[in-house]
DNA sequence: GTGAAAGCGCTAACAT
DNA sequence: ATGTTAGCGCTTTCAC
């Protein structure tokens, strides 16, 4: 039947070697003539010889794999970090394992994070919101980095986006177009990163001295769906405004889909701008004007930071914020003076 | 600092077994009364004792893990079916570790499924396409199960919808509103699946007696993109659809944003219906009528059969074919009799 | 029902 | 530059 799988053993015999001499080729270490290097180098391809990582690991050794965490996959945001990630991987010689977390059970997260650490040499955890993940990873004996979560009340070396700087980008460019009455549309409250856009929105405001009534914040939950719906109360407003910038480019879509709804165009009558441009954003109809988030950067970032902490090397709390970027669209405009807003309301009204 | 992670020998130790004991106990095999197993059950869980799965593995064990491999995260049809498989699996009392496959590359493949089968009990294959990792996946070791494609030519038990059977109730449902020049989106060929839906939409026109023309069917790729490019070819045609199939739901969106372009509307001048139903679709403007894959379901089928075939039971070849579903939204209706479409070209050709 | 011994494949630590 | 020894944490086998 099918040969036993190769092992270290049989790579060594075969080379006539000892097995540390043999391991220590496979691993590029020093303390090996080149010509016994190339010749176990040789055989190990030969015969398919392939590490067995498990007993690398258990041995105590590194193993090269890094392992991602991740809430879920369901998200094109998640789904850019982890493929950026991968890639940042392979190209520094690691493979990547990526862990689904599910619920929010405590006893799982202690459970999983015994596993993932047991087969990496350390952890990527893209944990937008403040999971009781976190506390578990508090325990880890593998390095850990933190993505899209200053790691202000972690500890761990993080990589985010600037997501303050972004938001204050967004209402600029807004304001810039003439907009006044510029509405925000909320997402998950848990959710450091979009509080901080929330933030960065109302700072501008303030700054450029623009209206900032609460009836212009909307509350959403970064779904599509959710957003499509809490539209209706900005455009039901006694003076609705003529711009939204939404927590993320999701709820935007939905936006643009309850604007459309209600009879009214983008971005004619009203100016949408999204945040983080996922690719969906760039094929929509209009094209969505949004805030980008570099996530390929982020991702390599974060590799790189956590291969660091592996090496040993690199600051325990390093703090990273790459800049977030305007990306103009169709979905924004300048604003209309004509104030022919809402037909359908207007009659109602009078 | 940190106390070392609890191992096995500390759980026996404490509760004054043997290493053997305490692992038949935690493993829930037999040969072990009821009040040990209860006391070492205990003393485990009071300790915070996971059991390395590395070592598990090493020894010879199963480690409850199944792995996924993925060509990509990147597109909601394999988020969905990764997150039904993970559900599935923890239901089960297993635990998932998700790899992705980047290239196409044949030593890669071998290096990566050496690596998945070290860490795992069996192995999910979500392989849309006839990959080169078919290939290395044929001298597995663990039990291999393929996702979305029917195993003729892998060998491997295979879970996939009714992708002819789905197309069909696409093309009929286009049929009884009255629809007569029906196109179609073709998506990537290498696709066992998605020429599974071409065929089906042609044998259903030949079987409704509908017209059947080359130029009704236009060449994609399944993107949004290239969706919206090639639309405008059927737009064009001297005598257009009234109706357009596509091969996935994602180059539906695509096709309706040119539709919209041409100054047309969805579903009154042109109907559309996709494949799939990825979330999106459903929120979708305006919602999208496609044939839905019953994704949680053919995760939870293929992560069964998968634990069948770790158990040593169920047959080897085993292909199951889950029913597709057609889900009617507002982006079909019945077909317009006036003809006075595309007034733009109609124009031209005058 | 329970335990002792051996070993999975590898690498650190200490030889030589 | 290369080899030897020990052991990672667990489970198998075979004993009692």
């Amino acid at each position: 039947m099918a040969k036993q799988t190769p092992t270290l053993e049989h790579v060594a015999k075969l080379a006539g070697v000892s097995q540390m001499t043999a391991s220590r080729a496979l691993n590029g270490r020093p303390g090996v003539s080149r010509e016994t290097r190339d010749e176990v180098l040789r055989i190990a391809s030969d015969i398919g010889y392939v590490v067995n990582r498990t007993a690398q690991k258990l041995s105590g050794g590194r193993n090269g794999i890094i392992g991602i965490i991740t809430p879920t996959l369901d998200t094109q945001f998640s789904s850019e970090l982890i493929l950026g990630a991968g890639r940042a991987a392979r190209g520094a010689g690691c493979e990547m394992l990526v862990y689904t977390v599910f619920d929010e059970d405590r006893h799982t997260h202690h459970d999983l994070l015994g596993l993932i650490q047991q087969f990496s040499d350390g952890i990527l955890a893209i944990l937008p919101r403040e999971s009781l993940c976190l506390e578990a990873l508090a325990t880890a004996k593998v390095p850990v980095v933190v993505v899209d979560q200053r790691g202000t009340l972690t500890g761990f070396p993080s990589v985010s986006v600037d997501n303050y700087g972004g938001a204050c980008l967004a209402v600029e460019h807004l304001a810039q177009l003439g907009h006044k009455r510029i509405a925000f549309l909320a997402g998950d409250e848990t959710i450091e990163g979009v509080r901080d856009r929330q933030r960065g929105y109302r700072d501008t405001l303030a700054r450029l001295g623009l209206p900032r009534e609460d009836s212009l914040v909307a509350a959403g939950d970064l779904s599509q769906m959710m957003a499509f719906d809490v539209t209706f109360d900005l455009l039901d407003l006694a003076e609705p405004p003529t711009a939204i910038f939404t927590a993320n480019d999701q709820s935007a879509f939905g936006v643009i889909a309850a604007i459309r709804e209600a009879g009214l165009r983008v971005p004619d009558d009203i100016s949408v701008i999204g945040f983080d441009d996922i690719p969906m954003s760039e094929q929509f109809h209009p094209a969505l004007t949004t805030i980008r988030q570099p996530f390929q950067q982020m991702a390599r970032s974060a590799v790189n930071t956590l291969l660091a902490q592996i090496a040993g090397i690199g600051a325990a709390s390093q703090r990273i914020t790459l800049p977030a970027e305007l990306v103009v669209r169709d979905s924004t405009g300048p604003v209309r003076t004509k104030q022919r807003r809402r037909a359908r309301h207007q009659i109602v009204s009078t």
